[in-house]
DNA sequence: ATTGAGACCTGTCGGC
DNA sequence: TGCCGACAGGTCTCAA
């Protein structure tokens, strides 16, 4: 994409997540892509214009790209059911947005307003980046007198985890997602051991995930404790069995014997 | 201010 | 077989 310019935007369906701006279309046509980057869940697009082009997959988001030139097509096939956008690139390349559950959202924003983005402005640090760090951690959950697992899937505090590697983070920790936020820090705010496990848990949980991501083979290995209610723990040596409980309003998987 | 519940959306799955 | 409700995910909005 980078470095493509938007020859043609089709806008096949109006009423997506966030709303989208009256000329969407209009605006990213003739710009040029200067840089793709990431924020937790965001891809965010840095456009000649100066406007910023936010995309969030949701959970059933996916691009597909074509390349009707090299093909030898004279045009990308009939768009599927889901085809929400498509943008013919400068590059010959055909990218289709599809999204079947539309929880996605694309949101082109000016200089002004991607700075003043309310979710994106305060965001916590990235788990995989240096700056994730235990004593980090510890002090954002402090003061929190929620359970630790909601506190994970809050964005401030930590970026870009989910409710999957929230519960997987936490098993891998050997801590309760029902305890309290706080208990991780001292009175004072500085880490306790349960918050250096648990930052380590998290970036091992991400970072096999991108490896598996990256590994086709085993793309389809299921996950330890998530969505395994009622089955044994996994844990070596543990002979207790994944209870599932709601909180917040999103399923937990946990295991009461080893998760403390 | 912090926290949680409800809404959004639709494909899938379990139960009758 | 077919229908129907429950459920999953991330984030925004609203209310306690």
């Amino acid at each position: 994409m980078r470095d493509a310019r938007f020859e043609r935007v089709v806008l096949r369906r109006a009423n997506l997540r966030r709303a989208f701006v009256p000329d969407f279309a209009a605006r990213l046509t003739g710009t040029t892509v200067t840089d793709v980057g990431r924020r937790a869940k965001h891809l965010v697009l840095a456009l000649s214009s100066g406007d910023t082009l936010l995309i969030h997959l949701g959970m059933t988001g996916d691009f597909r790209v074509e390349s009707p030139a090299l093909e030898g097509e004279p045009a990308p096939a009939d768009p599927g059911t889901h085809d929400h956008v498509v943008f013919q690139m400068s590059s010959g390349f055909v990218v289709t947005f599809n999204d079947p559950r539309r929880f996605g959202a694309m949101d082109l924003m000016t200089a002004v307003t991607y700075a003043r983005h309310p979710t994106l402005s305060s965001l916590g640090p990235e788990p995989l980046s240096e700056a994730f760090t235990d004593g980090v951690l510890a002090a954002a959950c402090a003061r929190r007198r929620t359970a630790l697992k909601p506190a994970l899937l809050d964005q401030r505090i930590v970026a870009g985890l989910g409710n999957i590697y929230a519960v997987e983070a936490l098993h891998r920790a050997g801590l309760s997602p029902l305890r309290k936020a706080s208990t991780i820090a001292t009175p004072t705010g500085k880490p306790r051991p349960t918050a250096t496990r648990l930052v380590a848990a998290i970036k091992a949980v991400l970072n096999s995930a991108v490896e598996r991501q990256l590994r086709p083979e085993y793309r389809s290995a299921r996950f330890r404790v998530y969505d395994r209610e009622g089955e044994a723990c996994p844990t070596r040596g543990c002979d207790g069995r994944i209870r599932r409980v709601v909180q917040a309003g999103r399923s937990t998987f946990y295991c009461a014997t080893c998760q403390r």
